[in-house]
RNA sequence: GCGCUCGUAGCUCAGUUGGAUAGAGCGUUGGCCUCCGGAGCCAAAGGCCGCAGGUUCGAAUCCUGCCGGGCGCGCCA
């Protein structure tokens, strides 16, 4: 982040002189072999195409210019077909543990986001049983995801949709009632489709005790009673599922709400002024294929009712209401084909394209060592997301949610995500910050006392390859963060993690810390440690995950 | 059939808006502290980035076609 500024700012600086200006194409990023440098530039590349010159002779201009202005930069090379590489001197790595030192827990945290107001809808899970694992992965992602944009500066709000009107909701209510009923020897008629779940007996029999005339009721009137209360008691036992799993959403948006409040009737209007709804078989469809999609859809049945699209345009349309530049929605895979629809609503109602966004999470499949375990509604399997996070932490969970490009399907495994070896990155991650943390609790046993704020004097003391190394990685994070954010990908955080426990790691062994001949490199050491203690800390908590002192 | 998506080491997967000789872990093989946490570290072997074209200084990445896997395609929610 800070190589990359500074970097930039000269370079742009040098153009101005030579009448020149950055280009877009422009990229700096570290090369990937580090013999080349710490990081390299295809400036002269893009600029030399554009103006038909030879980018070796631009770039080594470049070079030149570069050489003699700055005291932080080491070494300045041209490289293959016109790359500009740079060497940034040690002390300028060094300034990267104060850097840290001052910022602490805000250590990462950076503006690109420019306050743009982002929603993040996640889980949205009907009410009609508790949350599997499944939801899990939509939960841990949306959440990261949140604490990520917020951390890049964006201006977020989290929201769990409750899908509480229409039929399903209504059979739910039919289901408790029929148990009800069942429960009082009296006699039923079972539908072809209701709640068969043990949940429901559970529910009924709740409910019967609370309130014994239940059944005397009118039916419609005690079916709505019923429904109410299930739908309570799921929520109930659904926001503890996500508390335990340390998610928390903002807000909780009714469905109901949203037709109660005429909102579904304004969105038909806005789509009838732009043109895009007509009436074909007594229904009202949407030409949702004037705008990508493959076939028109149905608004209003030739029945009356409305269909689930219907209320789902009306509540996007809120959302835009409410003052969202970007909606971004967590759906589980099988839904992908709803988004072309989704999309075509949004540009029906006037939003730009890139104002909506999905997020595709596929399917977990869970594994018990290395079998399928069956995802049926049958009793005593780990099918619950509480009964994962029961066995195997919501650390261990999230991080392995986490670990993975959303939109690729996950073997979550119980006993590897149980495991406590690299093939469970979370410990990996986890032992890094505990030696850190271990490594400064013994150096104050010690009577080694590392002052809040490292003097340059005292950082002048590290020369070690693998020290420059986790100092490079470091100031990596930052943009990693951003790009997180920028991608809606957590995933690069994880990565990361790894990638900086890694080199801890490698360090650790290689290097004595309180061992290192003198009290003065100790100490040295012990701020390089805690720096990256501090950033693995802050990672973590965009996961979601927790920093153990020890394990 | 149409649409979306994926195809990278034996396995599981990264690869940021196109960048240099394609990365990591597991597994395999061989090593490492009498010392700060061995839940760790080091090294080796392992690749036609599904196939074939195209775009350009440059492609795992973008475009087209094909092959193969996953998912979706209701006046369901």
């Amino acid at each position: 982040m800070r190589a990359k500024q500074q970097l930039e700012e000269k370079l742009k600086q040098i153009l101005k002189e030579l009448n020149m200006t950055w280009p877009e194409k422009a990229v700096l990023e570290p090369p990937k072999d580090k013999k080349f440098g710490d990081l390299a530039a295809n400036l002269a590349l893009v600029l030399a195409k554009e103006a038909g010159k030879n980018p070796r002779d631009l770039a080594a201009a470049l070079a030149d210019k570069l050489r003699c202005d700055d005291s932080l930069i080491a070494d300045v090379s041209v490289a293959g077909p016109g790359f500009l590489n740079v060497r940034f001197s040690p002390d300028f790595w060094r300034e990267e543990i104060r850097l840290v030192e001052e910022k602490g827990a805000d250590y990462g945290r950076n503006d690109s986001g420019n306050r743009k107001r982002v929603q993040v809808e996640y889980v949205s899970a009907n009410p009609t049983g508790p949350l599997h694992i499944g939801h899990g992965r939509g939960a841990a992602i949306g959440d990261s995801l949140a604490r990520i944009l917020r951390f890049s500066g964006y201006d977020v709000e989290t929201e769990y949709y409750i899908n509480d009107a229409g039929r399903q909701m209504r059979l739910l209510g039919l289901s408790v009632w029929l148990r009800a009923r069942e429960l009082k020897n009296l006699p039923v008629s079972w539908p072809e489709d209701w709640y068969k779940g043990a949940y429901i007996v559970e529910i009924a029999k709740e409910l019967l005790a609370a309130r014994p005339g239940l059944l005397d009721l009118p039916e419609e009137q005690s079916q709505d009673i019923c429904f109410e209360y299930a739908m309570q008691t799921i929520f109930d036992g659904i926001k503890r599922d996500l508390k335990d799993f340390r998610v928390s959403h903002e807000r909780w948006f009714s469905e109901r709400s949203l037709v109660d409040s005429g909102a579904v009737a304004r969105g038909f209007e806005m789509l009838k002024k732009s043109g895009y709804s007509y009436e074909k078989d007594g229904a009202l469809w949407f030409r949702t294929t004037a705008l990508g999609d493959d076939l028109d859809r149905v608004l209003k049945k030739s029945d009356g009712s409305l269909t689930y699209f219907a209320s789902d345009i009306a509540y996007h349309n809120n959302k835009f209401e409410r003052g969202f530049e970007l909606v971004v929605d967590i759906w589980g895979a099988d839904h992908h084909g709803y988004i072309p629809r989704m999309r075509a609503a949004v540009e029906a109602l006037g939003k730009p394209r890139e104002s909506f966004e999905v997020v595709l999470v596929q399917l977990v499949n869970l594994l018990k060592a290395g079998e399928q375990v069956a995802m049926s509604t049958r009793a005593g399997q780990f099918e619950t997301l509480a009964d994962v996070i029961m066995e195997v932490g919501a650390d261990a969970a999230r991080f392995m949610f986490l670990s993975r490009k959303s939109d690729s399907p996950l073997d979550f495994d119980l006993d590897l995500v149980k495991r406590r070896t690299l093939d469970n990155p979370v410990y990996y991650v986890q032992y890094a910050h505990a030696r850190v943390s271990s490594v400064l609790r013994r150096a104050a046993e010690r009577g080694l006392s590392l002052p809040e704020r490292a003097t340059a004097e005292l950082l002048a003391l590290l020369k070690e390859e693998e020290e420059l190394e986790l100092l490079r990685i470091l100031d990596r994070f930052t943009d990693t963060v951003s790009g997180a954010a920028r991608n809606l990908a957590p995933h690069h955080v994880s990565y990361y993690l790894m990638e900086l426990s890694g080199a801890l790691h490698s360090y650790y062994a290689a290097h004595q810390v309180l061992g290192a001949g003198s009290g003065q490199l100790s100490l040295a050491r012990l701020a390089l440690l805690r720096a990256v203690g501090q950033t693995v800390r802050n990672g973590l908590e965009l996961l979601g995950v927790e920093a153990p002192e020890s394990m």
